[in-house]
DNA sequence: ACCTGAACACCGTTCAAGT
DNA sequence: ACCTGAACACCGTTCAAGT
C-alpha cells in the first residue's frame, strides 16, 4: 500500500463541520465549459475507487478521467480528504432502509439490514479503510445509524443497553464484511481467485510450529469453496448476535 | 489522510509468503557500520507510529530518525509494506496469549482476551488500519489466532459454529477498539478532548432533518464523560456476544 | 465563474557507486 | 557486507494567470 503523502491544510474532523457543506464552493445548474459538476466528480470518484482501488486513486488520475487538469477539480471540492468523504457517504447512500423498517420482525429486520451493508462493503472494498479515517457524518450515513437504531430499539431492550447491542452488531457486520471486501481486492490485484489466495496462505502458516492447533479448521477451508463456508459462518454470527440480545433482555 | 502513492513493485499477498521471511537479507550479531539491524530497524517503525501515526511515517523520517540516508533501510527490507507488515505483526506480539487460558471458564477467557486485543488497539491506532491491508499471518498473529481459538473451543459450541462464534466476537472487539483508536488520533491530531469532538459532531448532526430520531441518544452522550459510556457498552456488547454464543450452543 | 500552467515540497524506489 | 548519492516517476496543493 503506502499511505504517507504530503498534507498542506491542517487536519479537520470532517467536511460536514463546516458551514455550508455540500460542496467545495457554490453549485450551478448551468453547463460549465468543461461540464463539471460537484455530482459528476464524487460520482466519478467513486467509480474510480470501485475499478482500480485507493491506491490507485489520486486527483491527478481523477481528472485525466474527467478530461480536465488535477487543479480544475479544486473549484469544487477543497482537497482530497473532502472528496473521499464525499465519495464515502454517497455508498452509504446505496443502503435501502425501508425494507428493514417494514418488516414485522425486528430480528428480520436487523437480518435485513445486516445483509444490505454487508453487501455494501463487499461491492466497495475501499469504502471500511474511509469509514476509519473520516467522522462518518454525512446525510446518508447519519440517516443510516437513524434507522439502525430505530431497528434496534424495536428489541425490547431498555433504553441504556440500545448503544452497546447496535455496536455488537454493527461492528460485526462492518469487520466481517471489510475482510470479505479485502479478499475481492487482493484477488483482483493479484489475479488469482480467492481460494486459491487462501490456500497459498495455509501453506505459509503450515511451517510453522503453532501450527498444529489450526490445521483442522485450515483444513476445513481448504477444501470446499470459502464463500458457502463464509456464508455460513455470517449466518451464525448473527443468530448468536440476535439469541445474545433477546438474552439479555430477558434478563432483566 | 490521502492514501495513493507510488509503487513500483507488484502487489504480493504478504511478506510471509516469502520463503525465508524474517528479515530483508541477512541477519547479522556483529556491530554494523551504522548500528543498524532488522528489529532496530521494526521497533522504531512501531515507535515513530505510536508517536505521529501513519500519514506521517514514511521511509525518509523513519530514516532521518535512525541517523542514516533513506536507501539503507533497504538493505533490510524489501520495500515499505513489507516493514508495516513486520510492525504490525510486532505488536500482536504484545498481546498476552497465557492469561486467557490459565482462567477456569471460558467466559472469563473471552473477557480477558476482548479486553487485551482492545487495548492493543487503542494505544496502537494505526495497527487496525494495516490489519485491513494485509494478510495477517505473522508468527505473532498466527500465535494469536490459534490461541483465540483454542479459547472458543472451549465454549461447548459444535466445531463447524467455532469459526461463525469466533468472527462474531473478534469482529466487534476489533471495530469497537479501532474507534475508539481513531478518537483518541483525532483528539491528537486537533488538540481537543474526545468530549469536545464528540459536541462538536453533534452540533453539525442536530442541523439536519433526520436529527430528531438520535437526539436522545446524542444528548445522553454529550453530558457524561464518553470514556465511562464506552466501557459500558463494550461490556454489555461483550455479554450479549457470550450469552448468544450460550443460547445457540444450548439449542443444538 | 470557471479553468489552466508552472512550480513547490514532498513521496517510494532503482541503480550505480563507494568503503 | 553495508551504506551513500543522484536520479526517476510519481504525489497533493499553492499561487498567479488566463478567459
Amino acid at each position: 500500500m503506502a499511505p504517507a503523502a504530503p498534507r498542506a491544510s491542517k487536519p479537520t474532523a470532517s467536511v460536514w463541520l463546516n458551514s455550508g457543506a455540500q460542496g467545495g464552493r457554490r453549485r450551478r445548474s448551468a453547463q460549465q465549459p468543461a461540464g463539471l459538476d460537484h455530482r459528476k466528480i464524487v460520482l466519478t470518484t467513486v467509480r474510480l475507487l470501485d475499478e482500480h482501488g485507493l491506491q490507485d486513486f489520486s486527483m491527478r488520475r481523477l481528472a485525466a478521467e474527467l478530461g480536465v487538469t488535477p487543479m480544475s477539480v479544486y473549484w469544487y471540492v477543497d482537497n482530497k480528504d473532502d472528496l473521499l468523504e464525499y465519495a464515502l457517504d454517497e455508498v452509504f447512500g446505496e443502503i435501502p432502509l425501508q425494507v428493514a423498517e417494514e418488516v414485522d420482525d425486528w430480528r428480520d429486520a436487523v437480518r435485513e439490514f445486516a445483509s444490505s451493508y454487508r453487501r455494501t462493503l463487499t461491492t466497495h472494498p475501499w469504502a471500511p479503510r474511509l469509514m476509519g479515517e473520516y467522522a462518518n457524518i454525512g446525510p446518508n450515513a447519519v440517516a443510516f445509524s437513524t434507522a439502525a437504531h430505530k431497528v434496534m430499539r424495536r428489541s425490547g431492550l431498555a433504553p441504556e443497553w440500545i448503544t452497546g447491542a447496535l455496536a455488537a452488531v454493527y461492528q460485526f457486520v462492518h469487520g466481517y464484511g471489510t475482510v470479505e471486501g479485502r479478499w475481492i481486492e487482493l484477488g483482483r490485484a493479484t489475479g488469482a481467485t480467492e481460494d486459491d489466495l487462501f490456500r497459498e496462505m495455509a501453506r505459509a502458516v503450515r511451517d510453522r510450529p503453532e501450527f498444529s492447533e489450526l490445521a483442522p479448521i485450515i483444513d476445513e477451508r481448504t477444501k470446499g469453496p470459502g464463500a458457502r463456508l463464509r456464508d455460513r459462518d455470517f449466518a451464525f454470527a448473527l443468530e448468536c448476535l440476535i439469541a445474545g440480545i433477546e438474552a439479555m433482555r430477558d434478563r432483566a
